[in-house]
RNA sequence: GGACAGGUGGCCGAGUGGUUAAAGGCAGCAGACUGUAAAUCUGCCCGCGCAAGCGUACGCUGGUUCGAAUCCAGCCCUGUCCA
């Protein structure tokens, strides 16, 4: 598969981010003598992205990385509408005040990981709410509307999947097809963009936006989409029992997203340093070999090499620092999750809940008939045990294997 | 507007008057084994309470009954077909 003669292909390629492109041969070409603007959309719906769209953000790190123009596009006006792609059911409805919120938000990440600014290669972040907007319904309809068949609608995934489950799809979902085509439509006469990326469950919109292009305006513009991302026991990646992985730390603190990577299935470790770090490919062939439990140190670099990407190298170091101080040395870390119980001090089933190790009082004191609740390493078997903590002193609390906290007054 | 089917715990899905905080599965958490992995086995899995127990819960609101997720009425929502 060393068959590209652009840089963009080649790398996108070897490290495994491919899994359909339109016209391969020409984006090739192209990307081989000129800088090539390429946009992803994502989705404004919560105040940070999670480790789902990681996939996507790298791609345009790539798409820089080798000389091109990232576009990042907020989905802002697509929000008001809603995909129905992959979902059961619709979603609610945000404000424009909450939609611009996550929006400002979101861009604090892409911001550690692509470059921004007015240059050739620098990236821009646009607004589709711009342009769909100002759009009155029936100019929409009359631009947009003829280039779209019902007949040819009805047969994506994303529409056929709720047909088929006998589950509503509003007329306003089904809308979500024809705006998102016309994003690549803008983006291509606005931003000379030729080229767009997404996951692979975005193909069917991609190829609505490359038609509608080619209708409209006579211009050649491409795609290419990322293989669905599962983790190798095959559920899908970003979602664990806290929830998903998300990619700001106002959602999830720095310690969290290590452990996540320092925790993935031994299976994914090559891919996902191929994917998600910058490392070059025969340091990744190296880590990728190592048997047994040395794979861990592999899953160490994992850890601090995206940690370092997307919190940056200081939120990684700290990360790492309390993992080994936790796990390897028996003792604490800084970056643990810490507790003051005050100078009354607190019952422990109300510590676990309060620390965030359990869902409830009634669950915490499951946990401690199950042994797993831990204080300095020593079971706790009281349920109704009230600890008090004096100055200066801090304890560990643990909770199974995985979860370690500090005690204070 | 009409006919029919349906709305159950994070999800799927049993349950048609009491033994039902509600089978089973998935997801999740913990224990054992390990390597902070996977697989496997075991336990747990609405909330409050040390506990006895109490409180909530089967779309919503009322009703029947000693007793309702289960029966009745009205309403809301979804699907299929018809107009």
């Amino acid at each position: 598969m060393n068959q590209y003669s652009s840089n963009l292909l080649r790398l996108l390629d070897e490290r495994g981010y491919i899994h359909q492109t339109t016209d391969a041969a020409a984006l090739d070409s192209l990307a081989a003598k000129q800088v090539v603007p390429g946009y992803i959309g994502f989705d404004a719906t919560a105040p940070s992205l999670h480790i789902g769209s990681l996939v996507q953000i790298m791609m345009l790190r790539r798409l820089q990385q080798t000389g091109h123009k990232p576009i990042v596009l907020m989905g802002g006006g697509t929000t008001k509408v809603g995909d129905p792609s992959g979902k059961d059911e619709s979603r609610k409805m945000l404000t424009s005040e909450a939609i611009d919120g996550n929006i400002a938000s979101i861009r604090t990440v892409f911001e550690r990981l692509l470059t921004f600014g007015d240059g050739p290669t620098d990236a821009i972040m646009v607004n589709n709410d711009h342009w769909l907007g100002e759009l009155k319904y029936i100019e929409l309809l009359r631009t947009v509307g003829p280039h779209f068949t019902i007949n040819r609608m009805l047969t994506f995934d994303s529409v056929k999947l709720r047909l088929e489950r006998e589950q509503p799809l509003t007329f306003l979902e089904f809308n979500y097809m024809i705006l998102q085509a016309y994003d690549f439509r803008e983006l291509a006469t606005r931003q000379n963009c030729r080229l767009q990326l997404g996951g692979s469950d975005q193909w069917g919109n991609i190829v609505n936006g490359i038609e509608l292009t080619r209708r409209m305006d006579g211009i050649e513009v491409y795609g290419v989409t990322t293989p669905l991302l599962t983790t190798a026991d095959g559920s899908k990646m970003g979602k664990t029992a806290a929830g998903a992985v998300w990619l700001n730390e106002a959602q999830l603190p720095n310690y969290d997203f290590w452990q996540y990577w320092r925790n993935v299935d031994d299976r994914d470790v090559g891919r996902f340093l191929r994917l998600f770090t910058d490392l070059p490919l025969d340091q990744i062939a190296r880590l990728e070999a190592l048997e047994g439990s040395a794979i861990n140190d592999a899953k160490v670099v994992l850890a601090n090499e995206v940690t370092g990407l997307v919190r940056g190298t200081e939120a990684s170091q700290a990360a790492a620092h309390t993992a080994s101080a936790t796990f390897a040395g028996g003792g604490l870390g800084e970056d643990l999750p810490t507790l003051s119980i005050g100078g009354d001090g607190m019952g422990i089933t109300a510590i676990c809940t309060a620390i965030g190790f359990t869902q409830s009082n009634g669950e915490a004191k499951r946990k401690i008939a199950e042994g797993a609740v831990k204080i300095d390493d020593v079971a706790v078997t009281d349920t109704g045990l009230h600890l008090t903590i004096s100055a200066g002193e801090g304890r560990k609390l643990s909770l199974g294997k995985k979860k370690h906290g500090i005690l204070t007054l």
